[in-house]
RNA sequence: GGCGCUAUCGUCUAGAGGCCUAGGACUCAUGAUUUUCAAUCAUGCGACCGGGGUUCGAAUCCCCGUAGCGCCGCCA
């Protein structure tokens, strides 16, 4: 398949167009993203639109959510965020003009009538669509709806990344445009605004890819030269359908936040999952993304959503964070677990905790469970968990020992981990199996059967409670 | 049911007719390192939906199947 070329010569401007109905999704982002790669590329505009053109479902509260959730992945527009809701009397104007050259019409027919044809038409193995043939002036609740006279023909367009597609549009009936003269229908909105604001662009999931031929026989209608359009495949769940909600899956984004998911990840992960650079990279920033994005690399078929990848993503953006910062993103989950007290705790405090397990994080949310043993005064954990190897409590009891004698004789001020591991080594080399005596120490001080090192644990933990913690679990073993 | 789109390891993908004994990444397995778990490094397992063409030669081009998905709202 050929795929058609961009067209270059006017200003470059797309438009991101979620609708304030939910939270921010997995899907809409990505396709945020695409916008943004493509205006960064070409220069171009990046514009946010807000379709709440649906009173019931639209609500401030989502469109807040939306917004936040773009800011937080670093996705920042040239123009907006512009409402529908604020707009109806340009569609207002159009819908009037459209019903004046006869090329929309009022509608009085009810659901009923309208289910009943689809139906009848599905039985006969034709597509369920609508046509009005009703000469009605009113309906007896006073309601109607605006329909446009679809033309019946071949409609062609040429896809960025799909190439030519056709549709027949007898096979459309007449769509409803808008509910009344106030209260516009997307097809129609996003027709009038995507002129409008002169949108040069439109790049949109897949699903829109059969709304199209009616938005541009409705533009051609208007007088209107209708954008190029750019459909990216869709993201799949494990089902392999439209990744949704329903299926168990985690589709928001504040969702991912929450979860412990860094930005940086996420637009990384998205960017991957139907693109690629062209090489075997596949770490890549915001900024790289902007550098390398083309248009030729974005994939046709839809791809699911790999939860495993991103998880890797995320470890390895999180190994490469400043410590303060990775610090700072942690301390709410710490919050959140009763670890520690909102406002209570300094940075540097749990800095050195943080910087233990920096490596070994996936997912913030994993660090309260990682870093908990840190906070608490007495460790609640099975006693066999002090055993290497299968050794007996009096022979863990020796080992014990042995530490809380040397360690006692360390100074306050030595208290690194350097000089715990220059003294305790000699020790554990001597002992032929080092972990006869490294493994109960770092059980003891964490009370897991896998942590950090006991060295580290121990300069973190400092002297008193170490040597706290080896007494608790000598009492432990003790009869 | 109609229309449309899509089809390479389990997953994300490389592949623009010979460079393909099909490459990389995630996952998984094994090993190295190591006091545990991670991290890191090495190795391994693992795919061209099927059938016809075209061609000296096809994962790649064409056709036909098949399968999956999307849409068919007074939602967007």
């Amino acid at each position: 398949m050929q795929k058609s070329e961009i067209k270059y010569q006017k200003e470059i401007r797309v438009r991101m167009a979620p609708s304030p109905t939910g939270p921010l999704h997995i899907g809409t982002a990505r396709t945020a993203l695409f916008n943004y790669l493509f205006a960064k590329k070409f220069n171009g505009t990046f514009i946010l639109r807000i379709e709440d053109t649906d009173k019931e479902r639209s609500k401030p509260e989502w469109e807040k959510a939306i917004i936040d959730g773009l800011h937080w992945l670093g996705l920042d527009w040239d123009e907006g965020p512009i409402r529908q809701s604020e707009r109806i009397s340009i569609y207002q104007k159009y819908l009037e003009k459209l019903i004046a050259d006869k090329n929309a019409y009022w509608c009085f027919c009810t659901p009923e009538e309208i289910e009943a044809q689809k139906q009848e038409r599905l039985s006969r193995g034709k597509p369920p669509i609508f046509e009005c043939q009703c000469e009605k002036k009113q309906r007896k609740d006073g309601k109607g709806t605006i329909r446009f006279k679809m033309p019946k023909t071949k409609v062609f367009f040429d896809d960025l990344v799909r190439g030519k597609i056709s549709y027949d549009s007898s096979l459309f009936g007449d769509m409803i445009i808008a509910k009344n003269l106030e209260e516009p229908l997307y097809n129609f909105a996003c027709v009038v605004d995507d002129f409008e604001m002169k949108i040069s662009h439109v790049i949109r999931g897949e699903d829109h890819i059969s709304n199209t031929p009616k938005q541009i026989l409705l533009a051609k209608t208007l007088g209107f030269e209708s954008p190029q359009f750019l459909h990216l495949p869709l993201i799949l769940g494990q089902n392999k359908a439209k990744l949704s909600k329903r299926s168990g899956a985690t589709t928001s984004i504040e969702d991912y936040k929450r979860q412990g998911y860094l930005p940086q990840a996420l637009i990384n992960f998205i960017a991957l999952l139907g693109w690629n650079p062209g090489d075997n990279r596949e770490v890549l920033s915001l900024a790289e993304l902007e550098k390398e994005f083309s248009v030729e690399k974005i994939q046709k078929s839809g791809a699911i959503f790999n939860a495993q990848k991103l998880d890797w993503l995320n470890g390895g953006f999180i190994r490469k964070m400043n410590l303060n910062e990775l610090t700072k993103i942690c301390i709410p989950y710490l919050i959140e677990a009763n670890l520690i007290q909102s406002g209570g705790v300094e940075v540097s405090t749990i800095s050195p905790m943080v910087a233990l397990y920096q490596e070994r994080l996936k997912k913030l949310s994993e660090i309260p469970e990682l870093i908990d043993f840190f906070f608490k005064n007495s460790l609640d954990f099975p006693k066999e968990i002090l055993s290497w190897k299968g050794a007996g409590d009096s022979e863990v009891i020796v080992s014990l020992d042995k530490l809380a004698n040397t360690l006692s004789n360390i100074e306050k001020a030595d208290w690194t981990k350097e000089k715990l591991s220059e003294v305790l080594m000699p020790i554990a080399n001597e002992l032929g199996d080092r972990g006869k005596i490294l493994w109960p120490l770092r059980a003891a001080l964490s009370g897991k059967q896998a942590s950090a090192g006991p060295f580290e644990i121990a300069e973190v933990l400092g002297k008193e409670k170490t040597l706290q913690r080896i007494e608790q679990a000598k009492e432990k073993l003790t009869p």
